[in-house]
DNA sequence: CTCCCAAACGAAATCGTTTTCGAAATCAAC
DNA sequence: GTTGATTTCGAAAACGATTTCGTTTGGGAG
């Protein structure tokens, strides 16, 4: 019942604890004799090192945390995934914690996963975190942290990101070119760098065409949950403050469907009377009706691509080297579809 | 730079590591000034137990595995969200493996599960599936498995689930009561029972209305993975097959926007021409055009159910008692929306 | 001054592996 | 039969915390 131990397979086979050791890590100066004998009978009795053990003496657990701020979410899920396959591929394991989009949450799952002894940690921050002293703790422990998606640029660590900016530029630049007048901009919560970065993307396409830019136009919302209510409540808005716009450019899918939604109820016409950008491509968006032009952000691959940083500087440690901090920006598509013109 | 030990702290106070250890852990055989000494220290040093350590004593790691097929999807995210959430309150961690719906990738990641020595174990089980060894071993170990979802009634342990079965005769019956006449049944895969148990419900509601069985009106996937393009290849087969469809109860939502996408392209009217009802309640479902009638399965509640037996077992084992396991039947609804009358 | 008891602390074993450093054994060569 | 080199193996010290027994100390009772 009790799982078995090095020192049972010694016992049994009249040989020492080192020797059966060595022999399953194929030491050099064991022989192939005691090898195979030892290497049988860990197989027969179905032989587990025991990680606690293994871990206590290796000082590493070949586990990494992963901290996001909500899981039920196309983008996130499929950050996870990439994560997740490319640990599982290295023989990492991942511990997944969910921040809700608290600064609180997150503290406190850091201060978990530093107990925990994780080799590394991925984040991507919570919507209210504007503190960053249980981030540079991690990293004053020489503890690997690489910040994904939703960074903080003031943060000594690598990143993985994309170009918010430019891709916000690219949306904002097609509703101008597919003949919009009148943009607004739904731009969720205030603080994350990327809500700032799009909305100076699009401001920036605005200027560079020679459009004013014009701040009432610009929809913030303090809840910041970037959900499908939002969406929702500030098309109604919208509506009541201006019947001149003919395009947004929406901070994330699900607000824009919200959005849609609600204009699709009040019979405005998508995209003869207004067009809609948004961002992320979620899947629901190529079945929406009208389908979602938006910018397609690749999941997956930036899962994948955090992990990898990560499984570098973990290494890097490993070997007594200083951490190489990167930053690596990963490229964005616009996905045109029937929201604009 | 290194992380702080107990003796650490025993010699910068000059006692014993003993005395360290009770104190932090309120032994009623330490004198208070002592306790307030070592426990101010170990604050302002920023003391953190070894996990490794303590696990190697303890022998608990207090942290669980969960398997699930898929992690992109909008049911097992919301079910990954309840565990981790009540994981977290009873202070265990969680890590997440997805099988791909693949029995191999099942098999290799409960043995890495247990070679972590997690305290116990959740899973729903891949597609393809069909051997249980690799959980009936766990179980051997004495080690706490529950299964949800995605179960297989055969293994002898605690399940938590909906009844697949009853939700599908309410689907189907809720077709013909909207005047359907003729029901096809897009089912998936084969092998899985909640694919067997919904089906078994649309064929038990049609008998009790005194409708014919037609196997030929039930569409079985061999691929099995549930997708959007499996719902559209199937509603163009359908159209071919017969012309006389007019309700369809399907196995997934993903697959039934599938299906209605398909169909609103090929200008076949919903609900007029063909009722649908999915199963699951995808958010998704909520905003397609027209928006789909289904089947709520509460993912989040399930997640939450799953862990908290876990934890009742864990306790079981804990304190050398015997696991009773339990199956766990949670209630679903009907939502009716516009696919049907 | 003894004796006893409770309060407060510590020594040491333990959990299961890993790894260093010897030691023993084998063998070849002279 | 000595020497030196090679194999092949083990003893023992970690890793850091927990916990079982003691042991010491002080005080009170007789």
């Amino acid at each position: 019942m009790k799982p078995v131990t090095l020192k049972q397979i010694a016992e049994q086979l009249n040989i020492s604890v080192t020797t059966v050791s060595k022999a399953l890590k194929d030491y050099p100066d064991i022989s192939k004799k005691t090898k195979a004998m030892v290497k049988e009978l860990a197989l027969t009795l179905n032989y587990k090192p025991n990680s606690f053990a293994v871990n206590l003496r290796t000082k590493e657990s070949k586990t990494i945390g992963l901290i996001i701020p909500e899981i039920v979410h196309h983008f996130f899920s499929s950050v996870i995934k990439g994560i997740i396959a490319q640990a599982e591929k290295k023989g990492y394991l991942v511990i997944i914690l969910q921040s809700n989009e608290s600064y609180e949450l997150e503290k406190k799952q850091i201060d978990l996963l530093l107990r925990q002894r994780v080799d590394g940690i991925l984040i991507s921050l919570a919507n209210g975190t504007a503190d960053y002293n249980h981030l540079t703790d991690v990293l004053a422990q020489d503890k690997p942290l690489v910040m994904f998606d939703k960074i903080a640029k003031i943060v000594k660590c690598s990143k993985v990101i994309i170009d918010d900016r430019k891709a916000a530029y690219v949306a904002t630049q097609h509703l101008i070119d597919t003949g919009c007048k009148r943009i607004a901009h739904f731009r969720g919560a205030l603080l994350p760098q990327n809500s700032i970065d799009r909305f100076l993307g699009y401001k920036k396409a605005l200027l560079d065409n020679n459009r004013p830019y014009d701040p009432s136009l610009v929809y913030i919302c303090e809840c910041g949950d970037n959900s499908f209510e939002e969406g929702k409540m500030n098309a109604r808005q919208l509506l009541k403050d201006h019947n001149d716009i003919d395009g947004i450019f929406i901070n994330t899918d699900l607000v824009a469907i919200g959005a849609i939604t609600e204009f699709n109820q009040q019979g405005i016409k998508i995209p003869e009377d207004i067009s809609i950008v948004g961002f992320s491509n979620w899947f629901m968006s190529s079945v929406i009706s009208p389908t979602l032009t938006t910018i397609d952000q690749p999941g997956y691959l930036m899962g994948k691509t955090a992990f990898k940083q990560l499984y570098k500087e973990m290494q890097q440690v490993k070997n007594k080297k200083p951490i190489v901090f990167e930053n690596i920006v990963l490229p964005t598509d616009l996905v045109k579809r029937q929201s604009t013109k």
